[in-house]
DNA sequence: TTGAAAGCGCTAACAT
DNA sequence: ATGTTAGCGCTTTCAA
């Protein structure tokens, strides 16, 4: 059995209130009391209980953070973002993966007993859809990352899409490009990261009086690098001429830029290329790929934040849900070298 | 305040040790009563507490994953399996970085309060050294990652690193190859993967009649891949000539294939290639890159059931520590494509 | 400043 | 087949 309050009590010949307080630095003890008992707890190598603590306080001191999948860098990159933000804060992550936009998956992860073990959760949903958004009331503390289920009444973490969509298109045309084109994006959805980029793209078209080609668009469902692949085969097939290319994830834009390779396609000279997320792998791929920074740390410090604000109170229930954007930045590397 | 056994008792008109069978399934429950407290437990959604749970078993039904860092591809991949293979037993991952071989972090890691979280601890060790091996004495189940910390008194998993590298080496060599160059060696250590996978290629050159040549080693400490840049740097700027490579993760070789391909050389034709772990990245790097899978579904399997066993003390105490290796295979992608 | 005691929600030993 | 009850280790009134 591991060393309890009572024994490390019994050792210092205090009461167990008394331990209690000096191990939470709680209440008035006087130094000579404290002394001994902290000379009690490190002889006896005495650890609080965490079950029990819990059990008394309601508080877990973990935090759920429920993503598509950890071996999207994208993720990985934003939980080890989640993880480093906690640990500022004392605590501790627990990754649920939805494996890619698995409605079922997903609610049953917000139902599930697993939110008994957190005192809050951070949501990044995908599979979930607006008939659903009842079901995020799940009484606890919740904030979502992105777009989705924009209905939905709880704080949320996004970025600027429209403008960083714009400005990645921007920064094609900027070195010369006018046949612009795009892949990744959800023509049908009323809503989404896709959807935002995609209005960021057309919008910077126009601005810079360049004609929106339908045969420049390329629809992909998830932006998984295979995916960036067959757009961009699909592409090339259709025969429409373009001298630019914006992929909506970094992902999407790696797919497609192993193609255009194939293809004995040059980038960026024959095609300007421009991904999303800044994903490490585009610093070392060949030629170095340019994308828009989302901010990941201070997407996660957000999220922490409003979370925290909640678990802890601070912000009451009846405050209407809170809406927070990071700040973009466009990278530009080799793959939009000007010619 | 959420709904108790209690509540469920009562309005089931049953004591709580019936619910409590029903919930968990044990005990003989009537079909009737059963029935009815199903239904209470359903009108009133009733979800256990967790922390209770723990206090009175002893046990979280959290399982500890400590690693270097997620953004690194092959943690992240290799958490993804640990937390999918732990899914499958209704156990729940709490992921903690040690940040790239920080000494300080893991053993505070080990000995901190997150612990008493966790049933046990799934641990891939960089930074201690031999003589931090007793500190692995937790008290509580642990298994080990990897071949670091050799006389450990722990179960462990690994792979067949010596036989892996000396068949890279040797795939490298079937298709003509005589002078092969390695990066990522750690000549003055006793112990790692570095040292074993390193011993394996020595083992094929000498099978197959050629020669080993100091100055087609490069040493690399930290395996990510700008050091793979700055090794293949190094190794060009020794003037030896080599055909081929023997890269220790596939990190590395990514890295030292955006130098190669800077510097004009062609990979497979001028330099064949080959890494080690199947990242998801070198399907898509141009030339795909061939490497080496270590089965990492198997590896998480494989820790879950060694830890499993010992926390649910089917292996008692005094059986001895257990190393468990997991299969690997060659994949031959077009970075060794023969000329 | 310190102590005593109740009880968080659950499991398991024991009773019926 | 079902009920009673004693804690698990802690925090937290309430007293002293």
């Amino acid at each position: 059995m591991s060393t309890t309050l009572h024994d490390v009590a019994r050792h210092a010949g205090v009461s167990i209130k008394t331990v209690s307080n000096v191990v939470n630095g709680l209440g008035r003890v006087s130094a000579a009391t404290r002394e001994r008992v902290l000379a009690s707890v490190a002889q006896l190598d005495y650890r609080p209980n965490l079950s029990a603590r819990s059990l008394r306080s309601g508080r877990t001191g973990v935090i759920g953070l429920a993503i598509p999948e950890l071996s999207l860098a994208y993720f990985a990159q934003l939980a080890d973002a989640v993880i480093e933000e906690a640990e500022q804060r004392g605590l501790v992550v627990l990754i649920e993966q939805t494996r890619g936009g698995d409605r079922t998956r997903e609610v049953e992860l917000l139902r599930g007993p697993r939110r008994q073990l957190t005192d809050g959760l951070i949501f990044s949903p995908f599979g979930m859809t607006e008939a659903d958004t009842e079901l995020l009331d799940i009484g606890s503390p919740l904030v979502l990352l992105g777009e989705r289920l924009p209905d939905a009444n709880v704080d949320r973490v996004t970025m600027r899409n429209v403008e960083a969509g714009a400005a990645a298109t921007a920064s094609l045309v900027r070195i010369g490009r006018e046949r612009v084109a795009v892949i990744g994006a959800h023509l049908d959805a009323r809503m989404g990261s896709a959807v935002l980029r995609y209005d960021g793209y057309v919008q910077a078209l126009r601005e810079h009086g360049l004609e929106l080609r339908d045969d420049l668009v390329v629809e992909v469902d998830l932006w998984h690098r295979s995916n960036g692949a067959k757009a961009m085969r699909e592409l090339l097939a259709r025969g429409e001429p373009f001298d630019a290319l914006f992929a909506m994830n970094d992902e999407l834009a790696l797919g497609a830029l192993r193609v255009l390779q194939e293809e004995g396609i040059d980038v960026p000279s024959d095609v300007a290329l421009i991904g999303f997320d800044n994903v490490d792998e585009g610093r070392f791929s060949r030629p170095s790929l340019s994308t828009v920074d989302p901010g990941r740390p201070e997407i996660a410090k957000m999220a922490i934040d409003l979370l925290l604000e909640r678990i802890d109170g601070v912000t009451s229930d009846d405050v209407a849900p809170r809406e927070l954007q990071s700040t973009f930045r466009i990278i530009e590397r080799e793959s939009t070298q000007a010619a």
